[in-house]
DNA sequence: ACGAATTAGTCACAAAGTGCGACTAATGTC
DNA sequence: GACATTAGTCGCACTTTGTGACTAATTCGT
């Protein structure tokens, strides 16, 4: 089990990477990993892993997908099952002896099917992304709009217009406004929000054919 | 490693399963299932499983996720990865000797592991249908509009707008008609369609926030 | 032969959703 | 007090979507 942990540094995403066991092994760093115990579940486990390399439990911890293709595995397993755990970025302090954040774009050396979970888990953070309250596990309880519409750039790699953003957020009860403001330095104050999803009425769209186009198998 | 293979039978969408390996089990079925062998890949081994139990290579094999619960598998195994096998319409005769298909909600006992990964193929089905071939996967290389449609609601479980649908399709690029027309007794004649993607203008649309509401570990 | 029933396929329009420029609001800085 | 800076809203053109009503081509019944 391999799990990539994210949280917003700056302007950047990282990933947590814990130091190699044996250090006479080619790629020094790693994603935090161990065999689930007999007596767990792998949720069980995920989160027992992830404990142990960031010291606190994460803000979301989902599963990625399976990966057993034959590129080299820290230890040597035959298939890895990858995890996601979101971190808040207020909560990014000290971690585990042996660890670090690396920006996910120049990760140092790891072994080659951990560099491809984190591919994995990158696309589908942005494929999930309107599916599952991501955005939110990456900020602290409160945030500003302007925070959060960063973040949503952060991970879609692209700009967004900020009325268009606000329409579709107000349409959709994701969040509801605390009577906190925050004062950033310059500017005008911004309203805090929390997030607390409401029932929405189910708008049953029709179909779409979005990514549709080739795939595997055929 | 499980497999849920899924093909149309009639209006309603069918499961493979085979007859249990020890006839003292609880369960008198399950989804066909083996263990990888060492030197193939996850996706190859779920080739070899479903070829063993189809008789032949499905339209599509994509793999769903892992599952290692404490719930029962006919293998006693520790975890399980599920796998969608897609079988067109057309080819959903002779199966290999003890199997047989049921439909997905009408399905005889089997080890609940097993029924929780069919259920779970479920909702990654409706989930996916928008990113994947799935429908197409489901028919024979050339079908009618009406036949995807009929698809596209046995899925979704609701009707769909005959315009809408085909609105929709013909702005995906994603069929192109041949010129052949089938006459299906009554009613006038429908020109066949075959899959086939082209590039679409990609058209970059703002952020959406559908599905999102709560989620595990908060 | 001819009309009813049946299935395929299209059109047009109202309603809803989206992109985006331009605006107002509240703060800090000089 | 002017200005830069960030927050937040409005309005409008344009696009997308839901839907009923239409036309088209065939079989069936009499």
């Amino acid at each position: 089990m391999d799990i990539v942990s994210l949280t917003p540094h700056g302007r950047r995403l990282t990933a947590l990477l814990v130091r190699a066991d044996d250090p006479r092994e080619k790629e020094r760093w790693a994603l935090p990993h161990d065999v689930p115990r007999r007596d767990e579940t792998i949720d069980e486990a995920a989160v027992r892993i992830e404990r142990a390399a960031l010291g606190a439990p994460p803000g979301l911890l989902e599963q990625l997908a399976a990966f057993g293709d034959r590129r080299r595995h820290p230890s040597n397993a035959h298939v890895s099952i990858g995890y996601i755990a979101l971190v808040a970025s207020g909560s990014d302090g000290p971690v585990a002896d042996q660890a670090a954040w690396y920006p996910v774009d120049e990760l140092p050396a790891i072994a080659p099917r951990q560099r491809s979970i984190v591919e994995a888990a990158m696309q589908a953070i942005r494929a999930r992304l309107d599916q599952s309250p991501i955005a939110f596990r990456l900020l602290p309880p409160t945030f500003t709009l302007s925070q959060l519409q960063e973040i949503y750039e952060l991970l879609l790699g692209r700009r967004l217009h900020k009325a268009s953003f606000r329409r579709a957020l107000h349409a959709s009860w994701l969040v509801e406004p605390t009577d906190e403001w925050r004062s950033e330095g310059r500017g005008r104050p911004a309203q805090l929000f929390r997030y607390a999803p409401r029932r929405r009425r189910g708008s049953r769209r029709g179909v779409r054919f979005e990514g549709v186009s080739g795939s595997l198998g055929g």
